[in-house]
RNA sequence: UGGGGCGUCGCCAAGUGGUAAGGCACCGGUUUUUGGUACCGGCAUUCGCAGGUUCGAAUCCUGCCGCCCCAG
């Protein structure tokens, strides 16, 4: 399997800058860079160094991941370079993690991981290293169309990644190279196995990467006590039901955790009233939401107004309508939540995204009664 | 200390002689480079306690304990 990194100048010529997390897929872009014939330098970032998340599995970027990229890198005879990243790491990801949540917000921390650490700090790096071009192991595809670049849906439905990077700017995009972005992630552990990458059966990264345990809300605690302060769980109506060890293990749409029982049906959080440190409560219509008000927005490619949303990862886009920073859904959405990302397309393409300032409910005939 | 009602899993709750539904909660798993959702699975040898009747009781009888309501 070839690629092509569309470098604009014949191989033997060309440089490659590759972002190595440890994993897979960034392990098989640099093969693929490499069967190129251009130079490749294979960059890995150490972004945190809890000393007891160092051999999890389904970390990326400290630690083991860190030896594993330079095995990689030694096994395809790249250079490599190892970037301590964890001071800009810790500003612009974990502190708007965990502030986020001290707000009552629901972040996405590999969003805002990739906005700033990879493709601002990590472009500007490559391209003082004089590289053509900087290639991740992102499932995304980059297609030219005319003199326009576009950024779409990577080609498993299930593997795409687009969500994540819907923060990244023209010029960014115009630099990046995504060689994964048509292929099913079988195919890479597959090419993985015919190198012989000891990574090839590396479980893939999930969860928070930076969140060793898997448990954020005690790591938010740790560095904004605040966020520990119990409350009220109130109904719809301000019926107290229960008490709460903290907003920080609630986010709208949740369901477990919340400790309820004798309900006739499950309950779900519906609202965060940080002020009062109050959780309320709500039987799953009554997440129901018509708009949403989105900011920050970053459109890569022209600003449409019938779109398709996605306010998840996970979970397929549907149908949508922007009218300036509001995006009305045609269906009732449910479970959206401030602080999460808005990411529009037009079909496979991405069209830009922002974060979710503000949601506008359902009216509930007297349910609040 | 007269009358009435009730006591079944953490909560709500079916079941009135034939060998303990269901929902919520909780736990586990699946999915997943965010949180959450969803889905799958688990969850009362036991029915306030003690006797009795019966081939057989959570269901009938007796006593006791506890709670609630009305009447004081």
């Amino acid at each position: 399997m070839r690629i092509d990194f569309q470098l604009g100048r014949p191989p033997g010529e060309a440089r490659i800058v590759v972002a190595m997390s440890g994993g897979v897929d960034s392990s098989v872009t640099a093969a693929l860079a490499a069967r190129t014939g251009a130079e490749v330098i294979g960059v890995t970032l150490q972004l945190y160094d809890h000393g007891e998340a160092l051999r999890r599995p389904g970390a990326c970027c400290a630690g083991q991941d860190i030896y594993d990229a330079k095995q990689v890198a030694d096994r395809l005879n790249i250079a490599h370079y190892v970037l301590d990243y964890e001071s800009r790491f810790r500003e612009d990801v974990i502190d708007r993690f965990v502030d986020e949540y001290a707000r009552g917000r629901t972040p996405v921390p590999c969003a805002s991981c990739n906005q700033s650490v990879k493709f601002l700090d990590l472009v500007r790096f490559a391209k003082e290293l004089g590289a053509d071009c900087l290639a991740t192991g992102h499932y995304v595809r980059r297609v030219r169309n005319g003199d326009r670049i576009e950024l779409h849906k990577g080609a498993d439905p299930r593997r795409d990644q687009s969500y994540f990077l819907y923060g990244t700017t023209r010029e960014q995009l115009d630099f990046l190279r995504f060689p994964l972005g048509e292929m099913p992630k079988d195919e890479v552990r597959k090419i993985a196995a015919e190198i012989g990458l000891e990574v090839a059966s590396k479980p893939d990264s999930q969860d928070i990467c930076f969140v060793p345990d898997g448990n954020y809300a005690g790591l938010v605690k740790k560095l904004r006590p605040e966020t520990e302060a119990a409350g009220d769980i109130v109904d719809l109506g301000g019926r107290v039901l229960g008490r709460h060890r903290g907003v920080v293990h609630f986010t709208i749409g949740q369901r477990r955790g919340i400790e309820i029982g004798g309900q006739k049906e499950p309950l779900y959080v519906v609202r965060i009233e940080l002020e009062r440190s109050r959780i309320v409560v709500g039987p799953r219509r009554a997440l129901a939401v018509e708009a949403m008000r989105v900011a920050d927005w970053n459109w890569i490619a022209e600003a449409q107004s019938e779109v398709s949303v996605k306010v998840r990862s996970l979970a397929p886009a549907v149908p949508a309508v922007r009218g300036g920073e509001w995006v009305r859904f045609h269906r009732s959405e449910y479970g959206v939540a401030p602080g999460q990302a808005a990411v529009l397309y037009d079909g496979s393409r991405l069209l830009g995204g922002g974060w979710i300032e503000e949601t506008q409910p359902v009216e509930l005939a007297a349910e609040a009664a």
